[in-house]
DNA sequence: GTCCATGCAAACTGTTTGCACGCGC
DNA sequence: GCGCGTGCAAACAGTTTGCATGGAC
């Protein structure tokens, strides 16, 4: 896949230098499936090198966000996951018993933003769908997770 | 309107005991327009009462959580923002410029969860939809914040 | 050689918690 | 008066930042 470039090249192309830190962190979210959050990703760039920083992570991870590559969601509600932008938006459903993430996309969200900018005359920049519940294996599950609570 | 009585005496029916700090943050709950932040809310409260701490008004806001009468909503992405339940779902939208949020409805999103439920076989406890952009007041400040940045 | 990027540790923000006292029941 | 609820301050998790050094260009 040429995306496995992308985010280097789209970083270089602004004129910053490209570290071996740097190159390590971008190349960890590229083949991540999404969605890892600091702590993941740092994990995974120390595999290749022991001595990246979780500073180095967030620095990293602020850059792309700040160039439009890298999409910071609160899918757990207590820290951020972080996932490279793709052309079709998509959006995110976490089951509360095992926590995985689901990702799913529907064009009703589209149509949520185009009724949202006519009726309430607001410029929308994007629009975030998070569904929680509980997963196809988890569904008997349900009672036990609430007497944890 | 009853609800104004209504948290207090949902909370008393768990066998919770009612203070004096407790009645004041429920109040300031019900009096809010929603979406209020723990800090907003702790200055409420230090309206009525100069000495509710802040501890207690997140200790109040966790058990009102955890009865299902509280929502807590990641707003602005840093802090979160808490309101009262109310019985027809709603969503959030924010502005990058003003902060503004304005509260909408739409049938969509439970369309949503169905086909979510149909498809992927989850079972669907909660949706949140977050739209950010500039409300038709803050149209034009686009570049301004762009720039800020 | 310049100056951005790094590692480290300290700072910071929002939230939670241990403890001794206070007050609702 | 029992025991939950409180205020305070310290602890905590996630994230950011100041500073001196290091490495990309």
């Amino acid at each position: 896949m040429d995306t496995a470039t992308g985010l280097e090249e789209a970083y270089r192309a602004t004129g910053r230098r490209v570290t071996r830190q740097r190159r390590i962190v971008l190349r960890a979210l590229e083949e991540s499936d999404g969605h890892l959050d600091a702590e993941a990703l740092h994990d995974r760039a120390r595999v290749h090198d022991p001595d990246v920083s979780l500073a180095t992570v967030y620095r990293t991870l602020a850059v792309l966000k700040e160039m439009g590559l890298v999409e910071e969601h609160r899918l757990g509600e207590e820290h951020s996951h972080y996932e490279p932008v793709r052309d079709e938006p998509h959006y995110h459903f976490t089951c509360r018993h095992c926590g995985r993430v689901i990702e799913f996309e529907t064009p009703l969200v589209e149509r949520i933003r185009k009724e949202l900018s006519d009726k309430k005359g607001v410029s929308v920049l994007a629009a975030h769908l998070h569904v929680s519940g509980y997963c196809s294996d988890c569904r008997g599950a349900e009672e036990a997770v609430d007497d944890e609570a």
